[in-house]
DNA sequence: GCTCATGTTCCCCT
DNA sequence: CAGGGGAACATGAG
């Protein structure tokens, strides 16, 4: 993040995006603080400073802008960071995302039982967690106490590089199959996060999935759509 | 006006 | 207890 090793001069917060306390609470902990290098634990920020660490959720709209990529304020700017050399600022339209201040031994109560980060995690354990679930494959990936950071449109488009049906119960999928949707979610996930969101490569469901001819980027047949596990899913009956 | 949206949580069933 | 369905949250975009 643009902030590590930076101090923060000055902040302002709109009411109501910190979680766990006042506007002015970020102020008070924040202000001449310094950002150590930030951490990722699935779809959580945590970034350590000298003081309490300001932890991020982005929800589905929550992004950082820094001030010299994109000098112009936005109304959904929720919180800026002032620093000696630019602004940090947290951009959020829908407000589903959000911060929370805490102490060194609060950050466990804040992101709450989460499994493994879905990067960090070796194959085995991935197996091991997959493999006893109950429900559909998609509903045990999308489960951030199985393992963070996955999500609907990661979800989808590990299951179609790996050529396994969202619908398909977890504790169906042998070890092989198990082992290609490890592979395909490293592969997503890694291009994921160098892009900064997920990539709607024309070779990737992800770039088929918005266009009005649905269509499977290896088969070409029609892509089904249906919801699973609460969310719109795309999948191909064909491949996978 | 209507539907849908990269997420999480809570309630109600089965 | 595990999981699915649906609603709620906030705010647009098409």
């Amino acid at each position: 993040m643009r902030a590590s090793g930076k101090r923060v001069r000055r902040v302002t917060c709109d009411r109501n995006i910190l979680r766990n306390g006042a506007p002015e609470s970020v102020s008070r902990s924040l202000i001449g603080a310094t950002f150590e290098k930030p951490k990722r634990w699935g779809k959580w920020l945590i970034c350590a400073t000298d003081r309490p660490a300001l932890i991020f959720h982005f929800g589905m709209t929550g992004r950082f802008v820094w001030s010299g990529d994109d000098p112009e304020p936005h109304p959904h700017d929720r919180m800026t960071l002032e620093f000696s050399d630019g602004e940090l600022r947290y951009r959020d339209q829908r407000k589903f995302g959000g911060v929370w201040l805490a102490g060194a031994h609060e950050v466990g109560d804040i992101l709450g039982p989460l499994g493994p980060d879905a990067l960090e995690v070796t194959e085995d354990e991935f197996i091991a967690r997959l493999e006893r679930r109950r429900g559909s494959i998609k509903a045990a990936l999308m489960n951030q106490k199985v393992l963070a950071g996955l999500g609907n449109l990661t979800v989808d488009e590990s299951l179609w590089q790996a050529r396994i049906p969202p619908r398909k119960k977890a504790s169906s999928l042998s070890k092989r199959e198990l082992s290609a949707i490890y592979r395909a979610c490293q592969k997503v996930l890694r291009d994921s996060s160098k892009e900064g969101l997920v990539p709607a490569k024309r070779t990737w469901l992800t770039g088929a999935r918005n266009r009005s001819d649905r269509r499977c980027p290896r088969c070409h047949s029609g892509l089904e759509r249906a919801t699973v596990s609460g969310r719109t899913t795309f999948w191909c009956s064909r491949c996978q």
